[in-house]
DNA sequence: GACACGTGGCG
DNA sequence: TCGCCAAGTGT
């Protein structure tokens, strides 16, 4: 690994900035200094891209201008701010956080990396980076970026998978932060790492830090950083049940221990809960239909004849889990009440006014190719 | 420390 | 289709 001289220091800093009072990228988040605007960007762009984020935020913006407005929002308009977004717990806890400012700290911002990560969901990450660039505190944020642009340039082989490796990384950067201009410092540096010093497909050659980068002298760009590699999402089985009667379609919301909590979407049974254990390999679709229209049934009194829709499962792919949902329909006659279900029956085109996550407009999109017409609103 | 937690883009 | 990646945090 490389070791910088103060003098290397200096320039780096004034080299990289430099390049960014020129070169960086004009953000809606970046306009002004205001803590509140500066903790929502990076919350949303927590695993999450810059082209993805800039929409959202406008509109988050928009419809929760203040601190005050978000700590008491409806927690539907929350989630539907946040529908498409993913890591739904993210919104949850900014809503949290929003009401600790208000009621714990009186409206007012803690100004510090280490008081501000007492905020729910205000990490290491995330309060370095509110206080670096809405506080001017010298404090590196070390994200993905920092993590990849400072293991190319002194060629850092510590595995960043690796919880304490972030610790090793503050050490190293923190002398290196331009203690005049830490916010802009670090700005630069996620700029660096979306630009010129990217996972693939990178161009060491042209970046404005090139003769600071030891990875590309060394002609081994691509050996950093060095990252194990995560398991493969495990496959998990589902019935999605789509029970329509005169009153529409029946949702249910997902409970707070669950994934996916406080969003909606058909009635979703895992397979491997209709079977037991001995004689799980020879279950059939025959014996699950039977145990759903029984058992399921029964447990939330409804009566109701499940027909399998033919063609393509919806698969739908998480960090950690892979889902192959078998879509099931039932027509009803009359409209039973929902006293054991954590549901509601509606409309066709009230269904879109609620918060979804996506697996749910996938098993719209194919029950309306199966019935051969759209049957839920645009969103 | 290991694992859960969403979605979209890209080769 | 698949694997990997993108401004991480909570448990």
């Amino acid at each position: 690994m490389e070791q910088w001289s103060n003098e290397t220091i200096v320039d780096f800093r004034r080299t990289l900035l430099a390049w960014y009072d020129a070169k960086g990228r004009d953000l809606p988040w970046r306009h002004g200094r205001n803590p509140y605007h500066t903790w929502i960007s990076e919350v949303m762009l927590q695993q999450t891209q810059v082209q993805t984020v800039i929409p959202y935020y406008e509109n988050f913006i928009a419809t929760f201008p203040t601190v005050a407005d978000l700590a008491q929002a409806p927690e539907a308009t929350l989630l539907k701010a946040w529908q498409g977004l993913g890591y739904y717990s993210r919104a949850r806890n900014l809503q949290r956080a929003a009401q600790q400012l208000v009621t714990d700290y009186h409206g007012q911002w803690p100004e510090t990396a280490t008081e501000l990560e007492d905020l729910i969901g205000v990490g290491p990450y995330t309060a370095s980076a509110i206080a670096s660039i809405a506080f001017d505190q010298v404090v590196p944020a070390v994200d993905g970026n920092a993590f990849r642009v400072f293991s190319r340039l002194l060629m850092i082989d510590a595995d960043i998978a690796k919880p304490k490796t972030r610790q090793l990384f503050t050490d190293i950067i923190q002398p290196i932060v331009d203690p005049k201009r830490p916010g802009a410092f670090n700005q630069a540096i996620m700029d660096l790492g979306s630009s010129y010093m990217t996972a693939k497909n990178p161009d060491p050659e042209h970046s404005p830090v090139r003769r600071f980068d030891a990875s590309y002298h060394a002609g081994r760009v691509l050996d950093f950083p060095v990252k194990t590699k995560a398991p493969r999402p495990k496959l998990i089985p589902y019935y999605g049940l789509i029970v329509h009667s005169p009153a529409g379609y029946l949702l249910v919301q997902r409970g707070s221990q669950e994934m996916l909590s406080g969003y909606w979407s058909f009635p979703l049974v895992k397979q491997a809960d209709l079977r037991d254990e001995k004689h799980a390999d020879e279950a059939t679709e025959e014996m699950d239909l039977a145990t759903l229209q029984e058992k399921w049934a029964r447990e939330n009194q409804l009566t109701l004849t499940l027909q399998p829709l033919g063609g393509r499962q919806v698969s739908h792919t998480y960090t950690h889990q892979r889902w192959q949902v078998k879509l099931l329909v039932a027509e009803l006659t009359t409209t039973p009440t929902l006293d054991f279900l954590p549901g509601r029956w509606v409309t066709a085109d009230q269904v879109t006014a609620l918060p979804l996550p996506k697996v749910q407009e996938k098993m719209m999109a194919r029950y309306e190719q199966h019935v051969g017409h759209a049957v839920f609103k645009e969103n």
